[in-house]
DNA sequence: GCGGCACTCCTCCTCCAGGAGGAGGCCGGC
DNA sequence: GCCGGCCTCCTCCTGGAGGAGGAGTGCCGC
């Protein structure tokens, strides 16, 4: 069950998120604020797993909110609402620890959608922004790899496919899993996990991942 | 109507995604390719509105595919598929000029809404990928606070021994080597681990190592 | 053509990890 | 005093992990 705090200074569009989200079992709205001030102090009292915040109000700002919450309580995600594409608005919400921001003329569906992704600890951010986002990043973009400048001697003996397996262990994954993941039978990625231990001179798997963060191919990001 | 061309090495998965597409009447798939080098030329003859394209491939690789897709079609849209989240191939393909990306094990109605989406003109990001564009777009952003640690709190309902034992986890020591450590018996030390997974909500002692590295309880250093 | 490597898949076997379901001692708060 | 949390230790049991030992494919270089 996730639980759920609307923010918005508008009552009637507070009703009409409730509405929504009354149809949807795993989701429960544990309260409403109308401005931040008052936001802050229900997320103190409620602990929602989700806060939908619109960004511009009257009397305390989403934003600031936004950064106080998620100070206080690093659990709690922010899902932001704004009416335009990206703006300075979404851009400082973002800024300030949001977990993603939705225009408010999305569909019920989708707003459903994005308020079990931020729970889970996923990031969303509406389709027409994300285009914005990927042009503002193009030139960001790490060019060369900052995932993995180092090349850490210990890696040079794995196989590509060792290496993935490798990442995939470090996810949390069991053999099954990694097995459905890539498309193979159990036992071949048995295999390719022995090769691993036997090369990265690990006793068991937890060795091996504890390799895998040491050496960058996993982050904990 | 919007045609889709897809590449994949994988002529089984091709098989799927045209079944998932089939079903979408304002969806057809005009062609198929197995590499990058005929990706493009496929192109070129077919002209589709959105290439459904795997980054890892042998013979002709996705990033390259997609960077001459984008240059010479510009109105050709081209949504990568990724095993893994945001590793080097969709930071490459993103860069090369790709409209988004998604997980292969993507659920089926989200391939299609993600197929929708890029041929209208936005970007698609996966759901768990988002978030670490986020991240990494925190610092970038004007007047960026520098991301902070953001003290996660995964960890507030461990005991101090938990706390200890799970250290040591994310040493890589069995529960012998622990109890030894900790002066313990083993019975002990697996009722602490049994705690520590339960509320984690981990399934495994790997689980729960992924979790140390993430809150900073464990550090690659 | 042949060896080497990477990738795939198999069986049999052992052992540890983890769950279930306890129990007792210590200490601090109400 | 009693309750609750923390720490300690136990048994029984199942499932998965990992080792040993093969085997077949395809690709590449010599």
């Amino acid at each position: 069950m996730t639980t759920v705090l609307l923010v918005d200074d508008h009552a009637l569009l507070r009703k009409g998120f409730r509405m929504v989200l009354q149809a949807e079992p795993d989701l429960e709205v544990v309260g409403e604020a109308a401005d931040g001030r008052v936001a802050v102090e229900q997320v103190r009292a409620l602990r929602p797993d989700v806060v939908l915040m619109d960004v511009r109000m009257p009397g305390g700002d989403g934003i600031t909110a936004t950064e106080q919450i998620v100070a206080a309580h690093p659990s709690t995600r922010v899902l932001v609402l704004t009416t335009f594409d990206l703006d300075e608005y979404a851009f400082g919400a973002l800024r300030a620890g949001a977990s993603g921001f939705l225009l408010k003329n999305a569909e019920p569906a989708e707003l459903v959608a994005a308020i079990r992704t931020v729970a889970r600890g996923d990031a969303v951010v509406a389709p027409r922004a994300t285009r914005r986002m990927l042009d503002l990043m193009a030139d960001k973009l790490p060019a060369g790899d900052p995932a993995e400048p180092r090349a850490d001697d210990r890696l040079a003996g794995l196989t590509p496919r060792e290496r993935e397996v490798l990442q995939l262990m470090a996810e949390g994954l069991s053999n099954t899993e990694i097995a459905e993941r890539l498309v193979l039978s159990a036992t071949t990625v048995k295999t390719h996990v022995g090769n691993v231990l036997a090369k990265l001179g690990a006793r068991d798997r937890v060795q091996a991942v504890v390799v895998a963060y040491q050496t960058g191919l996993a982050t904990p990001g």
